[in-house]
DNA sequence: GTGAAAGCGCTAACAG
DNA sequence: CTGTTAGCGCTTTCAC
């Protein structure tokens, strides 16, 4: 058996109260005796444990990070761990430590989150998501539990702290960027229609066209996993129509790669045939041939406010709830280029 | 203040022994009273404090994930999205849950572990990385805490369970490979000296020089971090030398990815001019241009066998040290072609 | 088959 | 400034 707060206090000739006290470093203990019983917990090699701490205390300075239902896949995504470098970071300087959820299905997940929740595992929580009528979400609500969301919850936004970007505004930009260029015939590829980034993305992409006295056509608009599979299929459907887009919005760079490889296998060139403006800036935006246009969303800095104000809130109950805003700057590379007409191929 | 066994006892009209004896099914409970309390549970609404039952069982149910300390910048390199991506699996089944450490330095990762190890948060570890003289390792060993090593360790393997590939032999296939192929000039690019990824590594490849009765040149041989950059600075240096190298081992997909990079921005060609066989086999080692020929080493299994081995651990104390090889593959791709004779260019 | 009581290791009134 | 005493919520002997 380890060494308690009680050995310490025996052979220091303290109380255990006193030993306590000077693990917090209570003002109330005189200098003389913080020394003698810190210097008796060095002999001893004493080290708090940490769970009984956290039974008396209510409180485990661990927060919990969930995970989309993409599960295993979504690692696949250097959004995560970028998001999760974020989170790191901030945890460090607070001294809080992290705990995901492992599970796979919406069902599992959800199991995770109560027993986090419930089983009083972790102080608060980070919804590495948002999406329509989220039962997690619900949950936490419903138990006034402390979490923040990255991403634009659903519903009752007003009474969830979180942290976004513009997604709107900066699917427009992406979108006008194209239209700047003469585009006129632009898709729009999307990650899974229940998730917010993907709607508010949609939006501002529909937006953009409106505004330029386009109309929006449906064939246009596709809907994938954000993974490299997703690009692929999104884009043979989409260059297979009558009358193919000239330009893309894409809503992560990781489809925008594999729409890449698909338009490279067709034999068609980009930007020549097809214009890109791709999401996220992930490292390989860059190193993709040609490199991609896209929209940096400063997803370090998501994770890392996402803590900071998790634990505010953790610290301070009545932390008024907060909606943070993290910019988002169009990084233009070689995937875009002007509209041209072209003769029609057979 | 939340629904405790007590209130479920109170209610069921049974003591709270009987409700704990209960939730762990208990077989000396009739299954009368069982399913009463059973019923009240649900009524009550209650969940067990897990950190309850932490306390009084010594047991978390958590394991503490440790990565190198590259710190943050490890994130950015897919092999820790992988490992973790099986860890989770391996965990979720076994309904353990998982904690990160956070640090950045070598010191703050050291008291991470301390912390969790003593703090009693933990039932076991797995180190993700394997380097030489390590103090994490050797604080594991002297507190005999279940862990095990993902890589092999540096001293006293025969007594930690480690999960591993052969990477000696990987890495002498793989230089086979370019030697079958007629080069004779093969330059390595490996990762941290401190790693014993790259030590193995760099063996193997020495040891397949040495059986080809080719002479091993420290020029040839450059060590950098495991990043995209590393292998920019890596092959810099090699292509300058009197006399470069045709062929590389490159003991990381995103070094080779560096690789590329320059050797495109110096106008040279892949495979023609220099052949690689890299390693790891990330997603975007197929599709890099060309396609990088790599040696899968079967990431997720190392996670999911780390995550197995490391549970019968902690429920048998006494379960055997082991040493568990990952197999590799060679995944031929479009990186290497044959041995040409070059004209002297200027 | 079930209950009473002690204890896991720490914190936090309440005394003095 | 320090000690005494209850807990925190659960598990686990030991009785009956």
């Amino acid at each position: 058996m380890a060494v308690t707060i009680k050995d310490v206090a025996r052979v220091a000739n303290v109380a255990p109260s006193t030993v306590s006290r000077v693990i917090a470093d209570s003002p109330r203990i005189s200098e003389k005796t913080k020394k003698r019983v810190r210097q008796v917990m060095v002999e001893l090699g004493y080290h708090p444990n940490l769970i009984a701490r956290s039974l008396a205390n209510q409180s485990t300075q661990t927060i919990g990070i969930v995970f989309p239902n993409s599960g295993d896949l979504a690692f696949q995504n250097p959004f995560f761990s970028e998001v999760l470098r974020g989170i790191s970071e901030g945890l460090r300087e607070k001294h809080y430590v992290l705990q995901m959820t492992t599970g796979k299905s919406d069902e599992e997940i959800f199991d995770d989150v109560v027993k986090m929740v419930q089983g009083k595992r972790v102080d608060g929580i980070i919804l590495l998501y948002s999406k329509v009528s989220d039962p997690v979400t619900d949950f936490l609500l419903e138990n006034d539990f402390p979490f923040v969301v990255i991403g634009k919850p659903d519903e009752r936004a007003e009474q969830i702290t979180h942290v976004d970007n513009d997604n709107v505004t900066a699917a427009l930009d992406g979108t006008n960027h194209l239209l700047h260029l003469g585009h006129k015939r632009i898709g729009f590829i999307g990650g899974n229609k229940q998730l917010m980034v993907t709607l508010n993305r949609l939006e501002g992409y529909k937006k953009a066209l409106i505004d330029a006295n386009i109309p929006i056509l449906d064939d246009y608009i596709i809907h994938e996993e954000f993974l490299l599979e997703g690009g692929q299929e999104a884009v043979k459907e989409l260059m297979t129509l009558q009358s193919p887009p000239t330009a893309l919005l894409v809503a992560d760079d990781l489809m925008s790669l594999g729409v890449l490889r698909t338009i490279h296998g067709m034999g068609l060139n980009v930007p020549k045939d097809l214009s890109i403006v791709s999401f996220n800036n992930a490292l390989f935006a860059q190193l993709a041939s040609p490199p991609l246009t896209s929209i940096d969303i400063h997803i370090l800095e998501l994770g890392i406010e996402a803590v900071k104000h998790l634990i505010a809130r953790i610290e301070n109950r009545k932390e008024p709830v907060k909606r943070i805003i993290i910019p988002y700057e169009i990084i233009v590379r070689s995937s875009c280029g002007p509209y041209v007409e072209k003769s029609i191929e057979s």
